[in-house]
DNA sequence: AGGTAGTGTGGGAGCGCTCCCATCAGTGAT
DNA sequence: ATCACTGATGGGAGCGCTCCCACACTACCT
C-alpha cells in the first residue's frame, strides 16, 4: 500500500474509487453507470447507485475535462456591449430559449460579452485554452473575424443570422425577407402610400434581406421605391430616433415606417411625437420582433413576431449534434444546418 | 520510452512538457514562470517565456483545476427568474460592477439563475461539485437556505445586502435606513405631509431597514406615523401598480409617495395617472436605486442613488480576499467584511 | 576550511477521472 | 467436450498540471 490512499484525508469528496470499493465492484463499472453506459448489468448498477447515494458521490468536474478532453460547457458571445444587451429584448429572449433547451442537458452554458476589444482579447484566449466544447454566436457582423477563429481552433460553432448567403457555419435565422414583406404588405392594405423604412444595421446580413423584402413587396405591388425614404438605422433607440427625425425633414409627407426592430420603433415614435405626427392617424408604424415593448408601447405597436425563444432552443440543438459528430467520424454537413423559421404579423393599434 | 509520450500527437496544444523541452529547462521552472513566481532568475524567465510564444502556448485549464483544486472561476446568483433579472436595472448595474471589476483578474464570472426549484436543484448539484472558488450572492431573502448550503460545503461567499443585523457572511449595502430618511426628509422641506411608502419585499432586509428609516424620518420631524399610509410592495411594477391603488382608495388625500424602487415607483405612477393625479402637483414621487428609468420616466423621477456598481466591485473585492484566505491558515473574519456604502438624494421634478 | 543559509532548479508523485485492453464467465454451435 | 462469441468487469496507463522535496551552487559567516 502506497503510504498515503485517496482514502487517507478525510472530509474530502468521495471518489470513483471510494465509490467502487464501496460497492465492491471496479473503478472502470462506476465510471460506466455514471456515464450511463448500457453494459452493465441491473445488479450492479443497482449497487454502484446506492453507494453512490449513500457517499454522496459527485464526480470532480476538473478530473473528467483532464480525462476526456472536454468540458461540458457552451458559451454564448454576445459581440456587443453589455448594455446592448440588456438594452434589446432581443438577447434576452434568445437567452430564455438557450437556458430553457440546455437545462435538459448536463451542458453548462457561459454567457460572454465581446462589446470591447480587451473583451475580445480575452475571449481569444478563452477559446485558446479551449473552455467551452462550443459556442453560440448572436448578431454576427459580416466582417467579424470570430467565425474565422473559431474555425482555426476547430471549435464548434452555431450562428443566429448568417453573414450571408453563401454562410458556411451551421445557422438558424427567421425569414427576414418575408418578415419585411408582411410589414409592408400589411400597411399598403391598410392604405399607406408612402412607406418608410428605417434599417437596422446594414452589415448585418438580416438587415439587408429586410431591405430586400421591403423592396420586392412594394414592387410587386406595382409602387415604385423611393430610396429617399430608406434610412440606415443600427436596431438602437437612439437610431431609430435619430433615422426618423431624418425622414421626416426628407420626406414629410410619408404616411407610415417599417422600422427594423422595436427599439428602433420606440426611438422613431418619441421623433414622431416630437414632430406633432399621431400614430396611426398620421403615421403607422410596425416594427419588428414583437418583443415586450411593443406591447408596452403606447399606442401598442404593430410587429413582426420573430420566435426568437425558438430561434435559440434551435441554436442548441444544433451546436450539441455538431459537439457530439466531433467523436465519431461520422456524417458531416449533410443534415440541414441551416435553420430558416417563419414569422407572423402581429397587428396591434400603431397601424 | 513507454511507446507513445506526450509529444508524439501532432496538432494537438503544446503542454507544459514541450515549452519546458523547448526552453531547456524542467516542468517545475516553467509553471513557476507562468504563474509568476519570483523565484525564477531573469534569464530563464525570458527563455521560458519566449518559448512559450513561439509555441503559442497556452494552460490547460482542466489539468491545472485538477492538481491545484482551485477552478478560477466565481458565480454570481440570481435566486430570482430571469425575467426578473432583465426587468431590474438593480441587477444589470449590479453584474456591470462585477464585470468591471473581475476583468483585471485571471477569474471568470459565471452567471447563474436560481429562480425555480429546478435550477436551485441544479445549482445544490453544481456548488456540491465545487465548480466554483466562490459565490457572489445578489437579492436574498431572509429564509433563504443558499447562504447555509454554502457554508456547510465551505464555499466562500459574498452577499449584497444582510439577511439581518446578525448576518455572518461577508456583505456589501447601501445604507438603506438612510437613503429612506434622506427621500422622506425632501419631501418634508417640499411642504408634504401626507407621505405613503410602498415597500420592497419585506423578507430583505434591507426593505425593512427602508421602512425604520421611513418611520424614523417621520417621527423626528414632530410627525406622526399612519400605518394605513404603508403599503407592502415586492420591487415590481406590478406590484407599485396594486400597491398604489391601494393607497389611493384608503387614503385619497396622500400628497406624496415613497417607492421602494424606481421599477415600484413606474408602477404607482402609472395607477398615479389613471386615477388622474398630476405629477407632482397632486402627488409627489420618490424612487430608489437612480437608475437608468428614474430618468427616463415621465416626469424624471426623484431617486435615492445607491451606488450599485460600487457594490459589485465592492463584492468581488471581498470575495477574492476570502478566496486567497483560504490557502494560509491567515488571519479570518479581523477585517471589516460588512461594507455600507452611503446613498445620496437625486431630485427631479417628480417632487 | 567547515559550516549555514539562502537561491534556482529538476523532476517524482500525485490530483480523479476516462479509455481501452485483458480477462472471465456464460452460451450456443460444432 | 471444444471452440468461438458475447456481455460484464477489473484495472493499467495516461490526461497536463501543481506541489514539494532534493539537489546543486553561491555567498557569507565563524
Amino acid at each position: 500500500m502506497a503510504s498515503q490512499g485517496a482514502r487517507g484525508r478525510s472530509g474530502g469528496r468521495p471518489t470513483l474509487e471510494e465509490v467502487a470499493a464501496r460497492a465492491g465492484v471496479g473503478r472502470g463499472t462506476v465510471s460506466r453507470v455514471i456515464n450511463g453506459s448500457p453494459r452493465v448489468s441491473d445488479a450492479t448498477r443497482a449497487a454502484v447507485e446506492a453507494a453512490v447515494a449513500e457517499l454522496g458521490y459527485v464526480p470532480n468536474t476538473a478530473a473528467r475535462a483532464l480525462a476526456a478532453n472536454r468540458t461540458d460547457a457552451i458559451a454564448l458571445v454576445v459581440p456587443e456591449p453589455e448594455t446592448r444587451f440588456f438594452a434589446e429584448p432581443y438577447f434576452s429572449d434568445m437567452l430564455k430559449g438557450v437556458g430553457a433547451e440546455i437545462s435538459d442537458t448536463e451542458m453548462q452554458l457561459l454567457l460572454i460579452f465581446a462589446g470591447s476589444d480587451r473583451e475580445r482579447q480575452r475571449l481569444a484566449q478563452y477559446l485558446a485554452a479551449h473552455r467551452v466544447d462550443g459556442v453560440l454566436l448572436v448578431s454576427v457582423h459580416a466582417d467579424d473575424p470570430l467565425p474565422d477563429l473559431l474555425a482555426q481552433l476547430e471549435i464548434p460553432a452555431v450562428i443566429s443570422g448568417p453573414r450571408s448567403s453563401a454562410e458556411t457555419l451551421p445557422s438558424v435565422d427567421s425569414d427576414n425577407y418575408g418578415g419585411a414583406r408582411q410589414a409592408v404588405e400589411h400597411l399598403l392594405s391598410r392604405g399607406r402610400r408612402r412607406i418608410a423604412h428605417i434599417t437596422g444595421r446594414l452589415d448585418v446580413y438580416g438587415a439587408q434581406r429586410r431591405v430586400d423584402g421591403y423592396r420586392d413587396a412594394l414592387s410587386d405591388a406595382g409602387h415604385g421605391v423611393d430610396e429617399a425614404l430608406i434610412e440606415e438605422g443600427d436596431f438602437t433607440e437612439e437610431g431609430g430616433h435619430r433615422a426618423m427625425r431624418a425622414l421626416l425633414e426628407r420626406h414629410p409627407g410619408l404616411d407610415a415606417v417599417f422600422a427594423g426592430s422595436d427599439v428602433t420603433a420606440a426611438g422613431a415614435r418619441q421623433a414622431l411625437r416630437e414632430a406633432g405626427r399621431r400614430i396611426p392617424d398620421d403615421v403607422a408604424l410596425v416594427g419588428y420582433d414583437d418583443s415586450a415593448i411593443a406591447r408596452h408601447l403606447d399606442p401598442p405597436l404593430t410587429s413582426v413576431r420573430q420566435p426568437i425563444e425558438e430561434m435559440g432552443r434551435r441554436m442548441i440543438d444544433l451546436l450539441l449534434t455538431e459537439v457530439a459528430d466531433r467523436r465519431p467520424s461520422a456524417s458531416r454537413g449533410l443534415d440541414r444546418r441551416q435553420v430558416v423559421l417563419t414569422t407572423e404579423l402581429v397587428a396591434r393599434s400603431s397601424s
